[in-house]
DNA sequence: GTCTATAAAGAGATAGAC
DNA sequence: GTCTATCTCTTTATAGAC
């Protein structure tokens, strides 16, 4: 691996762990065991190595993601397996909670990665709910789009009740929770 | 307001908007106009602050909630009375942030208050929806734990939504989605 | 109680040698 | 491309005068 990869690894690693604001280019460099100079030849800076981070840690999620909601099955099948596909829960979600952290959300450049990710994350399942509606699975009643954020949020959410508690227990009771009440009853 | 008070007040607005590592002792100083003898006469340092900070939002943020869970209405009402209530949503939530937050969840004491509000909520939703289900306006089979947890998370992740995207629309979408999948059919 | 002085360490970067 | 030196500002205090 080349010394820009490492910078990048050690990066995404940080950011996920202390956020952007907690992560100093001191720390990645400890690391990553490349020196400064090499930092600042090949990025221009923190903000600038922080983007290609988080890039790169998007696109990883969307990869993921993809092979969980393409998968096979009915409609609930792949919102189920999206819902309980595993995760280190108690490290949160290394997309979501760059929301908290005030840099990003402050700058454009930044936070684009993270709200492209989640927009489509959101594509797909309410994708995935109006196709479990035309099969009659879902009540025609609900709408794809919300009952499509309402599932993220409850993923986005069930991390801040499990590193609340210090234990995933509520992430996965969040999630029990939500699976009884999109069940098809049929 | 004394010089205790202005110190925490300020050290709460800055928890709420950049975090326990956002924030510094000098912002706190500036943000107060409290000098720096002040601050370490009155505290031990920044986390002592930030305890005292973080109870005092928590005990606020129960008061507010109780406000809305003890008010009028069917268990179904009541939780829509907890989800739609008004809420600055780009905000995002002054004690549910803080899990996000390396430091504060690195440390017992810190975490404790926000481990326990949340618990607290999730308790008194739990009991709404149990209540709900001894009416029949919610189908046996749930389990209200769960439910609360579901409940809570949406709201939670309502906010990373929001945030992502820079607009409340999501955090409202997913609060909408839920109310339709908990909406009594009856 | 509040103020100013001092300080060791870290953050975030630039400059220039190699 | 990488290394070391240097630099300014901030962080998080402590000490002691007022």
């Amino acid at each position: 691996m080349g010394t820009p990869e490492r910078l990048i690894e050690s990066t995404r690693e940080l950011l996920w762990e202390r956020g952007y604001v907690g992560t100093s280019p001191k720390a990645i460099l400890e690391r990553s065991g490349a020196g400064q100079g090499s930092m600042y030849h090949h990025f221009k800076g923190k903000p600038d190595l922080a983007l290609a981070a988080i890039r790169r840690t998007a696109e990883e999620m969307r990869a993921t993601a993809q092979g969980v909601l393409d998968g096979p099955g009915t409609p609930y099948e792949r919102i189920q397996a999206y819902l309980r596909r595993e995760r280190d829960v108690l490290r949160g979600c290394p997309i979501g909670r760059l929301t908290m952290d005030p840099d990003v959300v402050a700058s454009d450049e930044l936070r684009a990665p993270v709200d492209e990710t989640i927009d489509w994350l959101r594509e797909q399942l309410a994708g995935i709910v109006e196709e479990g509606k035309e099969q009659g699975q879902f009540g025609q009643s609900l709408d794809a789009e919300e009952i499509a954020a309402t599932i993220l949020a409850t993923v986005q959410g069930g991390y801040v009740l499990a590193r609340a508690s210090g234990s995933p227990a509520a992430f996965d009771a969040g999630v029990r929770g939500l699976l009884a009440l999109l069940r098809p009853t049929s």
